[in-house]
DNA sequence: TTATGTTTTGAATCAGGTTCAAAATCCGAC
DNA sequence: GTCGGATTTTGAACCTGATTCAAAACATAA
């Protein structure tokens, strides 16, 4: 009987129901106001149901986060799927693709910096931690393969360190400047101009200090930029008008 | 009459005491474990007087985290105190306070992650929130000084960018990298042996990839070894047996 | 010593996340 | 159809803990 696995589809329907209205209020009005008897009550629920969904609030915000991880995780996907660059332009693009979802999704940054503060984290269920930590598959496969790439041409050797550890040097830069760059008024009081060039010339700059081939040099705006432009366009299918929004 | 200026420090001592308090329950027990009425009886003061020195937890919290980051500030004024080594070995020793000090004091890196969440942050005074800024002033000193003196000296050539623009990148690194660490067993999920090797190494790498000279040997563990043990010793007084436990 | 201003107190208030006993609904069996 | 037990939904009550504020205590000045 089909009785039991309609159960479930309904089951799912209504917890896609409640994140969507859930992000919907968080984009709103932050997620700091989200209130459980609100997002009940604004789906005609009531409040003990969502605890049928979520083992608390914070539960709650680790889904949300999860799902628009997804969106994220698509980045990776994208730049797997181009053939038109070398391995450190592909590794770059995944710089470019990071800056430009975190501008996109503004609220996604700080829901993540948050549901990853331990006090957060600790009150999640672990099934939806479990659900956290596998998204990050996808994203690991295509980075590895990058490196392992780059590696098999002769354009980076590995010294001794996997493809993932290498990964982890832009990784961290990526995660780093998001990270200053969230410091309200940082880079304002430092006197710096244009963070996103800053940022981009800092991958450059790491990606030399790993040797990687070609080099490319960080000085050089026109030559970022254009790459930058060029990622945008055939990686991300961003262009010309868009491409400027998301810039600015 | 010396009234006025009596009570300004009776009231300064108080709130000393109720921090001093604070920080001993916090590192007890966690900092989200701490509760305002169990703080103020602590201290044998009524709840209400607690709110005349923070206007509310999140603001406690956030002094709190002030308060560690003057102990942080001095990792910068030794390094800047610091005569022995290159600069470069100098922007290093500052990577090497930097991990050391998130280790000695592994609840502040969770603090300072947990009130700089917008979401905290909206919730302190403008008054705590300039002072958490203005901390940050020597440090920029002791870091535009080490880069200006390598530039001077020939190591390092800015190519337009400010000597703090200049150390984004490799402050973006150790952030990053104590950002990956806190995302609990991603690290062993990476397969990674030695984190605090992989940073180290990634350090030199960006200096590297910024032609700061002397130019170092990423994959000589046995030379980044020794510059770290040097730094411990030299720059931060960690001797034999402590630097052990440091780095276990 | 009294009038007035200031500080402290802690019980009351308030907010909002979480629970759970009762009501409603579903579903297979007769 | 409808009965009875299992499952799901409900939402008011509960609970924790931050915040407030009117009264009390205290300090200062005249």
């Amino acid at each position: 009987m089909g009785t039991r696995e309609r159960k479930q589809k309904e089951f799912s329907l209504r917890e896609a129901l409640f994140l969507e209205a859930a992000e919907a209020m968080v984009s709103e009005e932050g997620f700091l106001h989200l209130q459980m008897a609100r997002l009940a009550e604004a789906c005609d629920y009531a409040t003990g149901t969502l605890y049928q969904h979520f083992s608390s609030k914070e539960d709650l915000l680790l889904a949300l986060a999860n799902r628009r991880m997804e969106a994220f995780v698509d980045i990776f996907r994208k730049v797997g799927a181009w053939q038109g660059g070398t391995p450190r332009e592909r590794m770059f693009a995944i710089a470019v693709g990071d800056l430009d979802f975190s501008r996109h999704h503004p609220e996604h940054a700080k829901l993540t910096q948050y549901v990853h503060a331990e006090a957060v984290w600790e009150n999640t269920s672990p099934e939806r931690r479990e659900q956290a930590m596998c998204c990050t598959g996808p994203v690991g496969e295509v980075v590895a393969g990058i490196v392992q790439e780059a590696i098999d041409r002769g354009d980076l050797d590995a010294q001794g360190l996997s493809p993932l550890e290498l990964a982890c040097g832009p990784w961290s830069v990526c995660e780093g400047m998001r990270a200053l760059s969230h410091v309200q008024g940082l880079f304002e009081s430092l006197n710096i101009r244009s963070p996103e060039r800053l940022f981009f010339r800092q991958v450059q700059v790491h990606l030399n200090g790993l040797n990687w081939a070609p080099l490319a040099d960080p000085a050089d705006h026109a030559a970022t930029d254009a790459l930058v432009a060029r990622v945008r366009r055939e990686v991300f299918d961003v262009s010309g008008p868009d491409a400027r929004e998301v810039r600015s």
